[in-house]
DNA sequence: ATCTATTTTTAGATTTGTCTAAATTTAATT
DNA sequence: AATTAAATTTAGACAAATCTAAAAATAGAT
């Protein structure tokens, strides 16, 4: 497997095509920051290898031998940004670059290691689930903050938009994963909502609201 | 810099192209296991981009800016090991091949955090000293045990050969770099030696002996 | 000094991954 | 059903890194 080769079956994987749900060459294309007739010469590539299925025209999907091996991908991603941020106190703005070269690194002793130095984590330092050496994915029950109701409360696990801009200005605001949440007001104007967050209460707009994941308490 | 251009840097360097000592063509491709001709075309890549002098049929030497970056990567290849070993309990016969993956990791923050994690180490499992950030070379007074008078004595500090087999007879042997060696007696006849390591005695062949390296005792 | 064996370079080909521009297919609209 | 717009594929090119085979230069030996 290229370094190449495993970015295709991340990016498929993530636009929804584990689900043998057939994406676009254009979509594909898009995300990776290439031009589809690349795209195109890769769905054959991997194709020929039985990680995709591809048909002319139609885009492509993963196999279950793809789905395993995206998998294995972004657990190794996802394993290395909780190494650099819970042993090497990077911030979670910081990690996103490094992991996407950490994660083509090939030894399986190394990730399995990685994994039992942090003690098995759960989900990454955006709250993203990190799926089992078997492919198994834990996923949570969480709803996006701009969907829940009044009065409602719950605790802030993770964020829809992973950018650095959003992750820095969380940070200035003092948003946090692990942080209570409760709704007190919604603005019919433009969606901004009063919420109460560690005590303090603040106004949020609606942008931020629906980037921002939380469990519901019961 | 390709991981390509930094592999040629660091071979180079091993081949003692630091010193302005002019390496040929051969003595690369054999060390790389590629061909004359590959060797070639780098040669004048880098001496395009300024990180060697290549003189047609002479060879290269490294220029200042050459050694630098090899250092850098001789550095972060050390200091991955050491982190493979002291954190991740792998034995010294694992680390090598993947810390030739994980130096061409591009993060100076990242080595820089490993190196402070590891509490700034001076030398790898296999007793190479690690360069400082601003390219500094601790040498050690060493010699090899081959070398050593009869009764003298001295500490293991690292071995010459570094390949997986004879790392495995060292550990099968209980031989391990921090072990105090005296040397008891040579036999003319094999340049054997009789040696006693940690109240033990034992016998070493030449072969053994003039692969490890020992810091003589004042 | 000339010959010869070895080393080194060149020329041309190959693989991987990418691109542009043109051709084709599909999907949407009349 | 024919036309048009958009998506997709093909064809041909390119850069990086490699190889083989042939040519050129160097160094060693007579
Ligand atoms: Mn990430
Ligand atoms: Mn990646
Ligand atoms: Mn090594
Ligand atoms: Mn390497």
């Amino acid at each position: 497997m290229t370094r190449s080769e495993e970015n295709y079956l991340k990016t498929i994987f993530h636009l929804g095509g584990g689900d043998s749900k057939s994406i676009s060459t254009n979509a594909i294309a898009e995300q990776m920051e290439t031009k589809p007739s690349s795209v195109t010469d890769m769905a054959k590539k991997l194709s020929d290898k039985g990680l995709v299925d591809y048909v002319r025209y139609q885009g492509v999907s993963l196999t279950d031998v793809g789905v395993k091996t995206a998998l294995s991908i972004i657990r190794k991603h996802r394993l290395w940004e909780v190494f650099l941020v819970k042993k090497l106190d990077f911030t979670w703005d910081e990690v996103h670059e490094v992991a996407e070269q950490l994660e083509h690194i090939k030894s399986e002793k190394l990730i399995d290691k990685i994994d039992e130095l942090l003690d098995f984590p759960k989900y990454d330092p955006h709250g993203d689930p990190i799926p089992t050496k078997d492919g198994k994915f834990q996923e949570r029950d969480e709803k996006l903050l701009s969907e829940m109701p009044i009065n409602s409360q719950g605790v802030c696990v993770g964020v829809k938009d992973s950018s650095v801009p959003f992750l820095k200005f969380l940070d200035k605001n003092n948003i946090a994963l692990g942080n209570t949440i409760k709704i007190l007001d919604k603005e019919d104007f433009d969606n901004s909502l009063r919420i109460q967050m560690n005590g303090k209460e603040m106004r949020i707009s609606h942008q931020i609201a629906t980037n921002l994941y939380v469990k519901k308490n019961p």
